[in-house]
DNA sequence: TCTGGGGTCCTAGGACCC
DNA sequence: TCTGGGGTCCTAGGACCC
């Protein structure tokens, strides 16, 4: 924690909803619920008078249907008007200080000690009340609760106590008399889990776990969580406010309207997928060495597949034959809610980079490994080797590509259908080495 | 027509290496 | 013949956040 209360979080109050109200005005005063409209979506945002008759977020949309009056408008959300919006708010809070840390579309925190502020509690409360004026009148009306405190717990948790519209100054000196009386589901870290395990102990305020040793809170909830509220319940948290991060994964799902069992549905299903992450991937130059397969099934039961390749890959195609490849080794049967296909172990690396320097090749950099010349030669066809891709070997059998290099090519074979079998490394041009037809996974067998 | 989509971090076990 | 740790990587799952 800090001498003064130089950190400061904005909390947009009801985002979505408010900037909705504001383009149509026919929706102020009204319940506004914004999210999936379809029969498995669920609430983003509820206004304020959507709240008051129990709208929630995460709620199913179609219970908020059930409690919600007639003339409450179920929106499906424009994102790009959000986004805008959200750059607008985000242009201010970097006029008061350069370190600006978004931490999604609706809420930032912003170091002030990087500005040129008065840091004490009428400076900062007068700075606070000119911004969220200056932010209605920019966005037309969207209104954001301020908390300030000594550190990003405090001041997060200050935006909170006054919504919406609001403002809450922590001064140095009295974060635990503000954190104590709290329930411990302010901390940021205690969710539905963690607060039952707590209560289960009689402990359900900020203060009762202040009650705590160490070793009892490391016990009861692991090492690195324990000790985290450990700190957090003696307002110990030094955490910087960080400008930039780095993505660690990209990923897509999709939930379906009704449960999919057609098995060329699924495959376009992971296609598409597939193709989201890898123009995302391309876009922001990076690429990837684990893909994940993500499967909920009819009964809501999830679970993940993953498999990390020798080199990182953002190419559409060549992620969806891994997830494929992983999906083919998921039952099927009864049917599938949801695929979702991701990537991580990102790393601003090419494709086919890594995997050159891994076999001690020459690497060279200005010179793609693929495509090798393709025409219809006579003789074993050249082909590019790719992650993913079905092959056969005279002698060793059915396998896939694992990774590739400039002249060789590493084929996991393949032990009962998909599961993985031993890795060997292969010479590309290996005349025993071709392309095959993918496994038939159709038959939902579960393998 | 119960339960989205995009993320982060942590834990734990097994493989493998020294 | 019996018995080590430590460190890293990979995989899977879980909790949590907005």
């Amino acid at each position: 924690m800090r001498r003064a209360p130089s950190i400061l979080h904005l909390d947009l109050d009801a985002f979505f909803a408010a900037v909705e109200q504001r383009d149509k005005p026919s929706l102020r005063g009204r319940p506004v619920v914004v999210g999936g409209t379809g029969g498995r979506g669920v609430v983003a945002t509820a206004s304020y008078e959507a709240r008051a008759y129990g709208a929630r977020s995460a709620m199913p949309t179609a219970e908020a249907r059930r409690i919600c009056p007639p003339g409450t408008a179920f929106l499906g959300g424009r994102f790009a008007a959000y986004r805008r919006t959200s750059d607008v708010v985000m242009a201010l809070l970097r006029e008061l200080s350069p370190l600006v840390e978004p931490v999604s579309i609706d809420e930032a925190y912003v170091d002030l000690a990087a500005g040129d502020h008065d840091l004490s509690v009428p400076g900062v409360t007068a700075l606070a009340l000119d911004l969220k004026a200056r932010i209605a009148a920019a966005t037309g009306g969207v209104t954001g609760s301020v908390g300030v405190g000594t550190s990003k717990s405090l001041a997060k948790i200050g935006s909170e106590l006054d919504k919406p519209d609001g403002l809450t100054v922590v001064p140095a000196g009295s974060e635990l008399d503000v954190l104590h009386p709290l329930p411990v589901r302010s901390l940021g870290g205690v969710g539905p889990a963690t607060a039952e395990r707590l209560a289960q102990i009689k402990v359900t305020t900020i203060g009762d776990l202040h009650r705590l040793s160490l070793v009892d809170l490391t016990t009861l909830v692991g090492q690195a969580h324990g000790t985290g509220l450990y700190r957090l319940a003696r307002a110990d948290d030094d955490r910087a406010v960080v400008t930039d991060r780095e993505a660690k994964s990209v990923s897509a799902e999709e939930t379906f309207a009704r449960d999919l069992t057609d098995p060329a549905r699924l495959t376009a299903e992971i296609d598409a997928l597939a193709g989201r992450v890898g123009s995302r991937l391309q876009r922001s130059g990076t690429s990837g060495r684990t893909v994940t397969l993500k499967v909920r099934r009819y009964d809501f039961t999830t679970l993940t597949r993953s498999l990390t390749l020798p080199q990182p890959v953002d190419d559409a195609r060549q992620i969806a034959e891994v997830a494929r490849r992983l999906l083919g080794a998921v039952d099927r049967s009864g049917g599938l809610r949801l695929l979702g296909v991701g990537v991580s172990g990102l790393s601003p690396y090419a494709q086919g980079d890594l995997f050159a320097q891994a076999l001690d090749e020459p690497t060279e950099v200005t010179e793609q490994p693929e495509p090798l010349p393709t025409d219809p030669a006579p003789g074993p066809a050249v082909v590019a080797w790719h992650p993913g891709q079905d092959v056969v070997h005279t002698g060793l059998g059915a396998g896939w590509v694992w990774g590739s290099g400039l002249n060789r090519v590493t084929v996991r074979f393949e032990g009962p259908r998909t599961a993985p079998g031993p890795v060997r490394t292969l010479r590309a041009d290996d005349p025993d080495l071709q392309p095959a037809d993918p496994p038939d996974w159709t038959t939902p067998d579960g393998g």
